[in-house]
RNA sequence: UACCCCAUGGUGUAAUGGUAACACUACAGAUUUUGAUUCUGUCAUUCCAGGUUCGAGUCCUGGUGGGGUAACCA
């Protein structure tokens, strides 16, 4: 890594790199399979995958499955997608913790040897008793100075089965009066009968966290263990197991760094799930939440989503994220990658009064102005359109730049049109506009040169398609859905017009519009079909964000 | 009220004792067959008080403010 100051972390292993430049790298990215991932996994995906990469060293993917009462392969599956779509490739096979299990009993054996772990019978309320709190030291548990071999002899037992749930647990001896409540004889085994996703039910003892994970980071040879800032108290912990067992192979480094918040959304795994499975939401993959997956169905581009990780840069400090800057990123990917295309989302007919009737000329459009590999296509042009129903107006100011009586306005790659008057209903609706064409200015070329202020998109009538078009608004009102201080759930926060379902009008070239392929309505938005429900018969976008527009925002002034 | 961590424009970050900078946002203008994009410009920053130093955003001390920690979760 050449540059300095990439973030800190790369800061710290660049200096170390000085002293030792044969080090490998290796680092590892160890989500526990209990739930989706989100934008704050990415984060720390591109932290941990980035890091290997720029310091030529190795990532893995490992997962973290020491509690089998939460875990499920629908989980480990969908992890492994999430991971590789974001563009990374972890090095080797997928590690499990799970498969680490007979290494981790043979290390908890040699602590017991060693006098540092013994067997408690405490209950868990009086385990949680005698810990004391934040101010005062706890106390020692009367079962703490069993001697070596009848703790032995009960964790055998243990492991074999002779015990309930919560009737005995395996404990590091450490200090009870220590000021960090993690080192108050941490626990380090408990007892769970419970069906594992991958050791089915081999064991029935399972090891907690903080003797597991380090221990996983030193069998897989971890130089750089990466976590948040909630485990800075575990250091401590994490070191002393590391320490004081002899046989382990290596003594990774801990860092922290600040998890992401991002305004206007919620990212804790408790409440992602608490909004999937109370169906406030479709599922993981709802367009509207910031999971990984949900995101991609939303349209949001993974290289996009890299390159937001990499603007937010890696801090100790507890921060809080625009929702603006990843707008920015996935519109700025956007702009130079989607595919133009035409759709009216609130349909009025356009007449063109003085063209043939039954005529359909075909008129070519750019692709792409951003990439002109992308090349043109040709789209139908005939009497009868529809164009946005904001696109007219019966009495506009001079700044209004588009269709009102007496008004010029250019049909993108189609004709100068000027308007000469509307239709209504009974209730005053307007039901249709009326211009002509000037047949001189066909592909909206003006061969005098005059100009045209205003131009606006359309879709044949004849040829139009129906498609269902999902628009999509933030999934809370609030900035911080999470901060309940003032007595309200994140649930009352929902935003009741996170979603709206309209029907459009679209051109014909987007009959067999792809999931995985980007478009931008001009003058509108992002979309792209959605993966799950859109067909042939039955086309559906998804909005996945709507193009600036400083014509609306000057409106509110 | 114990311990740990953190503090730079509105937001996110950079500056590794030597001219406080970049991006996003907001605002203004130019260009434009998307009121998009692009381009230009404007506003705005070191939590406070001491100390060390020729020189402090950076080091030290004390304060203030914020976050974390008392699961048989990770």
């Amino acid at each position: 890594m050449s540059e300095s100051s990439v973030n800190f972390v790369a800061g710290l292993i660049e200096s170390e790199l000085v002293s030792k430049p044969n080090k490998i790298v290796q680092t590892r990215f160890p989500p526990e399979p209990n739930g989706y991932l989100h934008i704050g996994h990415a984060k720390s995906i591109c932290l941990n995958f980035g890091l290997a990469k720029s310091f030529d060293g190795h990532c893995n993917l490992r997962f973290d499955d020491t509690n089998p009462t939460k875990e499920d392969t629908e989980y480990v599956d969908s992890i492994m997608d999430d991971v590789r779509w974001l563009g990374w490739q972890w090095h080797g096979e997928v590690r499990f913790a799970s498969d680490y299990f007979e290494q981790m009993y043979n290390w908890a054996v040699e602590l017991i040897t060693k006098g540092k772990a013994y067997v408690d019978d405490l209950t868990g309320e009086e385990i949680s008793e005698y810990r004391g709190n934040l101010t005062q030291a706890g106390k020692e548990s009367p079962y703490r100075d069993r001697s070596v071999d009848e703790n032995l002899d009960l964790f055998a037992r243990m492991r074999a089965g002779e015990f309930k749930n919560g009737e005995k647990v395996l404990r590091a001896k450490i200090d009870m009066a220590s000021p960090n409540m993690n080192l108050r004889d941490p626990l380090m085994y408990r007892i769970l009968h419970e069906k594992h996703h991958r050791t089915g039910s081999t064991w029935c003892i399972y090891p907690m966290y903080d003797w597991a994970h380090g221990l996983e980071d030193a069998i897989e040879g971890v130089t750089h263990s990466i976590c948040t800032l909630e485990f800075e108290n575990h250091r401590p912990l994490y070191d002393w197991f590391l320490d004081t067992l002899e046989s382990v192979p290596c003594h990774p480094q801990q860092i922290e760094f600040a998890r992401l918040n991002l305004g206007y959304t919620v990212m804790s795994k408790r409440k992602l799930l608490q909004l999937v499975t109370e169906h406030h939401v479709d599922n993981w993959n709802d367009p509207r939440l910031p999971t990984i997956s949900g995101l991609r169905r939303r349209g949001y581009p993974a290289t996009a989503i890299r390159d937001f990780c990499e603007r937010i840069g890696v801090t100790k400090y507890n921060s809080t994220t625009e929702i603006a800057l990843l707008e920015h990123c996935v519109r700025e990917n956007l702009n130079k990658s989607a595919l133009r295309v035409m759709g009216v989302l609130d349909p009025v007919k356009l007449v063109v009064t003085n063209y043939p009737d039954g005529l359909t000329e075909e008129l070519e459009a750019i692709n792409n102005p951003e990439n002109p590999d992308d090349g043109t296509r040709l789209i139908p042009f005939s009497k009868e359109l529809w164009i946005e129903r904001d696109d007219f107006r019966e009495e506009a100011s001079r700044k209004y730049h588009r269709l009102k009586p007496g008004q010029e306005v250019r049909l993108r790659y189609g004709y100068i049109v000027t308007c000469t008057g509307c239709l209504k209903d009974d209730d005053g609706i307007i039901t249709e506009v009326h211009c002509t064409y000037d047949p001189e200015t066909k592909g909206g070329h003006t061969p005098d040169g005059r100009r045209i202020k205003g131009t606006i998109h359309w879709v044949s009538a004849a040829h139009a398609l129906d498609a269902e078009i999902r628009l999509y608004d933030s999934l809370f009102t609030d900035e911080d859905p999470a901060d309940e201080s003032d007595g309200r759930s994140f649930l009352d926060k929902i935003n009741p017009e996170s979603k709206t379902i309209i029907m459009g009008k679209i051109e014909p070239s987007l009959a067999s519009a792809q999931a995985e392929t980007a478009y931008q309505f001009e003058r509108l938005a992002y979309f792209c079909a959605d993966s799950e429900d859109s067909t042939s018969e039955k086309l559906v976008f998804n909005r996945t964000a709507t193009l600036r527009d400083s014509w609306a925002k000057t409106q509110k002034k």
